[in-house]
RNA sequence: GGGCGUGUAGCUCAGCGGAAGAGCACUCGGUUUACACCCGAGCGGUCGCAGGUUCGAACCCUGCCGCGCCCA
């Protein structure tokens, strides 16, 4: 047998954490040992996570660092739980992002994407992806992301681009995907189409005009908001049921400035009661009078081009359209046609969501999802429990979605992304080409000019990641995700589309079982973080000023289920504080023998202080290992921070501290016990905070890393009631000691003099020289002379403390101390009575709640006759 | 207009049927050999308002008011 006795040699840890000094060389080591690297022929259970895709063109904010710390702490878990993690890292490539980046750097250089041609500015592109893409890959470093580095993927890559084509192709033949003229969302500044989430409503100041069209007893009055889009007019519609203008039906009336003569139609879809209850119709540029003018079999007239200019020939043409407005409302007004005129008017006007542009209808033609059946699929996988939504609260807004979703408008007229793979041939032949196919070639064909929603290829993330459509090993073994965590905001661009592409692709296998939907971001004062705003914080500041683990820390502790989380510097320099406090205590901890190495003396051999940490500690393990379970990520966070600190710091090492000096055995014991307890503090914090536990446990163990350690598991013993209550008693005791010697104005490092009486009625005997340690009480000597005494009520009695504070005692604060501690005492009482007073309460409450009473009402009467009789024998003050 | 959520200490939030809690801020006292990024002791709340259910309501129900978000 080794000497295994003897304390290893431990490396000596720095005075104070240093964490920008070490992360990053630790970072490196974890990634150069592969921990982060999953195994396909693992034996081990998958947990598997993909990254929702960060776009090309960002960096890292507040939402990714809370969504990453969350992303982390679960693989890690899940690591040291012995799964086999695969968190799966990558970008997608941002169509109109990245397109709108690169034609601004050509701008600067006074060029259009048009002088390059589309091929010299696609390269261009990927050049610039090169050059300033990707910045947040390094920053998820910073972070500390436990992310599998080998396995990252582009969504322009070769195999994802392929699984673009392969599952176009499929839903091509599965008559999924169509070709169609509707009204789409135009953005005159992108020159593109968009789909309805990428359009962001807001409440604006417009007006609202309203104008006579025709003459005499057949006119009518039409309100607008847009009214250079009456230049487009093809009908006037009002209610069927309307009997202002059931007289009017079926007649024709002239659209003013135009000359041209359009129906009066009957629409169910028109509000009576706004405005006038007629409205004009100009199916080429809006939804909801396209939809009238399709069943009213009215022709589309479009009025303006691509750039929002009016095209019409006349005094118009060439006007933007907001010049056009007033343009038209004045020739209007010159022709005595407006009657009402109301500014400012607000209303609801969409915007671009990447350049906050405002969003033109425009009647084009593009291709399209069908979502119906797939959209109903991607409700039953929840619906039937396939996948859990975290928190389940918002199932249903994700219900509300599915089962009311619009077809998908999937084309966009850019040239950064996936060109459709469709071809037009010289007799309008159309044919759909798979990846493994020849496209058509010879005179007359050529491919669709547009390219495909980004969307549509970050939606096969989970599994075209993982190699698909080619059956792969990792695919097999990887599929479905366990989680999908994501911000609440991104639940319709993410969650709906990978589980609407995820059942179909993987024949109805969802992409994952779990989605955890985080809350936003916010300020000190609950304002979202914006760049208009300039409240934003860079987490990368905070990493730099407080460390990674306190980022991280701050994030998690303010991630309650459902709810935003506001953050400001206070929070994470408290997170700071509680990593100083942490590698503080440990350092403590070691510099006083803690250790290993020996193990765990029996429950016997231990104290009371020892086993009621244990316990505590054992029902910590089992309490985050629920909130894991459950994303509860602010409780588990806040159960770390209070047994660290208020009950490890505050009080076990202060007793641990009597234990050592004691000596022997028992500072043998007391040494493992710190040292158990260390090791699996810090095991519980490593997910969160990987850093600095990860220092803190290799100097600790000497193991190799805690990345790959084992997750703690309760220990299975019986929790010593009796432990916990002498200790629950010694606290009070003490707090009451301590508060007695503050109100007293005692200086805290004076040493009294002073006996604990009567200890042992109330089972505390063994307590007494901690507490007496903890108040800085020493031993009377032959001159003790008791000038103070204070007694402490107890569940199981009174402890009376004497103490010879060798001088008067302020008698005004005693009065105070003890009147407060009586009018509470008499609050008590009078509550309890009034409960027990009461027949319908001892009848109906059940036995135990009224037992509980009786003896809180006990318990107050004995402190109030104590208290009184203490009052009593007061000196008078002078 | 429809839906969801939310109003608890100065601020940010837990608690969601049986004694009002945390962090930060604030006040007082402290260079106690782990820690001043700290320690000890305090101050601070008719739990948005009004009804109802219950022996008992911050918690359940109804209505109202304020705020936020999503959708139209």
């Amino acid at each position: 047998m080794t000497e295994s006795s003897t304390t290893p040699q431990r490396p000596e840890l720095p005075a104070a954490w240093q964490p920008s000094e070490v992360e990053a060389e630790l970072y490196q080591g974890w990634v150069d040992h592969g921990y982060f690297t999953a195994d396909v022929t693992s034996d081990k259970p998958p947990f598997t996570i993909v990254l929702p895709p960060p776009n090309v063109t960002g960096s890292l904010h507040m939402g990714h660092a809370l969504n990453h710390s969350v992303m982390d702490a679960l693989t890690r878990r899940r690591r040291m739980q012995g799964y086999e993690v695969l968190w799966l890292p990558g970008m997608d490539h941002a169509g109109i992002a990245t397109q709108n980046a690169v034609e601004r750097d050509l701008a600067n250089n006074g060029l259009s994407r048009n002088d390059l041609g589309r091929e010299k500015f696609v390269e261009r592109v990927w050049e610039w992806k090169d050059e300033y893409g990707g910045k947040i890959l390094d920053q998820m470093r910073r972070l500390g992301d436990g992310i599998d580095w080998t396995r990252e993927r582009f969504t322009m890559d070769e195999g994802l681009s392929r699984a673009v084509q392969t599952i176009f192709k499929k839903m091509f033949d599965d008559d999924l995907i169509y070709r169609a003229e509707r009204i789409i969302n135009w953005c005159p500044r992108c020159q593109t189409a968009l789909s309805d989430i990428e359009v962001e409503h807001s409440d604006d100041d417009g007006e609202l005009v309203s104008i006579r069209y025709g003459e005499g007893a057949d006119s009518i009055v039409v309100a607008t908001t847009r009214a250079e889009t009456m230049l487009g007019d093809t009908a006037v519609a009002v209610h069927p049921d309307d009997e202002r203008y059931a007289h009017l039906i079926g007649t024709e009336v002239e659209v003013p400035l135009t000359g041209r003569r359009v129906p009066i139609v009957a629409d169910e879809h028109v509000d009576p009661k706004f405005g006038t209850g007629a409205v004009k119709v100009t199916p080429a540029h809006d939804p909801n009078d396209f939809e009238i003018g399709q069943r009213h079999g009215l022709p589309n007239l479009t009025v303006m081009d691509g750039r929002g200019v009016i095209t019409v020939r006349g005094p118009f043409e060439g006007l933007d359209r907001f010049e056009a407005r007033p343009a038209v409302v004045a020739a209007l007004r010159d022709q005595g046609r407006i009657v009402a005129e109301k500014r400012p008017y607000v209303h609801s006007v969409g915007h671009c969501e990447r350049c906050g542009t405002v969003v033109e209808p425009r009647l084009s033609l593009q291709w399209w999802v069908k979502v119906e059946g797939i959209a109903k699929a991607a409700g039953d996988a929840v619906r039937d429990g396939r996948t859990t939504v975290h928190p389940a609260e918002l199932g249903k807004r994700y219900f509300d979605w599915v089962d009311n979703l619009h077809d998908w408008c999937i084309s966009r007229q850019l040239w950064w992304g996936h060109r459709i793979p469709v071809w037009y041939g010289p007799a309008g032949e159309v044919v759909c080409v798979g990846p493994d196919e020849q496209p058509p070639s010879g005179d007359g064909w050529r491919q669709d000019e547009d390219v495909l929603d980004t969307w549509f290829s970050s939606g096969l993330w989970p599994f075209s990641t993982l190699g698909w459509p080619d059956k792969t090993a990792d695919l097999a073994k990887f599929y479905p995700t366990s989680v999908l965590s994501t911000g609440y905001d991104i639940l319709f661009f993410w969650v709906t589309r990978m589980m609407m592409f995820g059942l179909y692709a993987m024949d109805e296998v969802q992409p994952f079982d779990h989605v955890y939907l985080h809350g936003l971001i916010r300020d000190a004062n609950g304002k979202k973080m914006s760049k208009s705003r300039g409240n934003g914080i860079d987490p990368l500041a905070w990493i730099d000023s407080y460390g990674a683990d306190a980022t991280r820390f701050t994030l998690l502790r303010g991630a309650n289920p459902g709810s935003d989380l506001a953050v400001a510097e206070e929070w994470a320099a408290g997170a700071r504080n509680f990593t100083t406090k942490l590698w503080n205590a440990t350092r403590f901890a070691l510099s006083n023998g803690a250790t290993v190495d020996r193990p765990l003396p029996a429950r016997d051999a231990l104290t009371d202080a020892d086993r009621w940490i244990l316990d505590l500690l054992d029902q910590l393990v089992s309490d985050v290992d629920g909130q894991f379970e459950g994303f509860q990520f602010a409780k588990l966070s806040e159960a770390l921070y209070h047994f660290t600190w208020d009950e490890f710091c505050d009080w076990y090492l202060e007793l641990a501290k009597v234990q050592i000096a004691e000596g022997g055995e028992r500072a043998e014991a007391t040494q493992s016990v710190l040292g158990h307890v260390l090791d699996v503090v810090l095991r519980l914090l490593h997910p969160l905070t990987p850093f600095i536990t990860e220092t803190l446990w290799k100097t600790l163990t000497g193991g190799e890393s805690l990345v790959i350690s084992e997750w703690p598991k309760p220990s299975g013993v019986e929790r010593d009631a009796v432990a916990a209550e002498r200790v629950e008693g010694l606290k009070k005791l003490v707090t009451e000691i301590r508060r007695f010697r503050s109100d007293q104005g005692l200086r805290p490092t004076q040493k009294v003099a002073g006996k604990v009486r009567g200890a042992c009625c109330v089972d505390l005997l063994d307590q007494v020289s901690s507490v007496k340690a903890l108040t800085r009480m020493t031993e009377p000597g032959d001159d003790f002379a008791v000038s103070a005494s204070l007694e402490v009520g107890l569940p199981k009695g009174t402890v009376k403390v004497e103490l010879d504070t060798s001088g008067t005692i302020d008698v005004v604060a005693e009065r105070k101390r003890m009147t407060k501690d009586l009018a509470v005492a008499e609050k008590e009482r009078a509550q309890c009575e009034g409960k027990l007073n009461n027949p319908a309460f001892t009848d109906k409450a059940p036995a135990d709640v009224v037992a509980k009473i009786q003896a809180r009402l006990a318990a107050a009467n004995a402190d109030i006759d104590r208290l009184n009789a203490r009052i009593a024998a007061l000196p008078e003050a002078k």
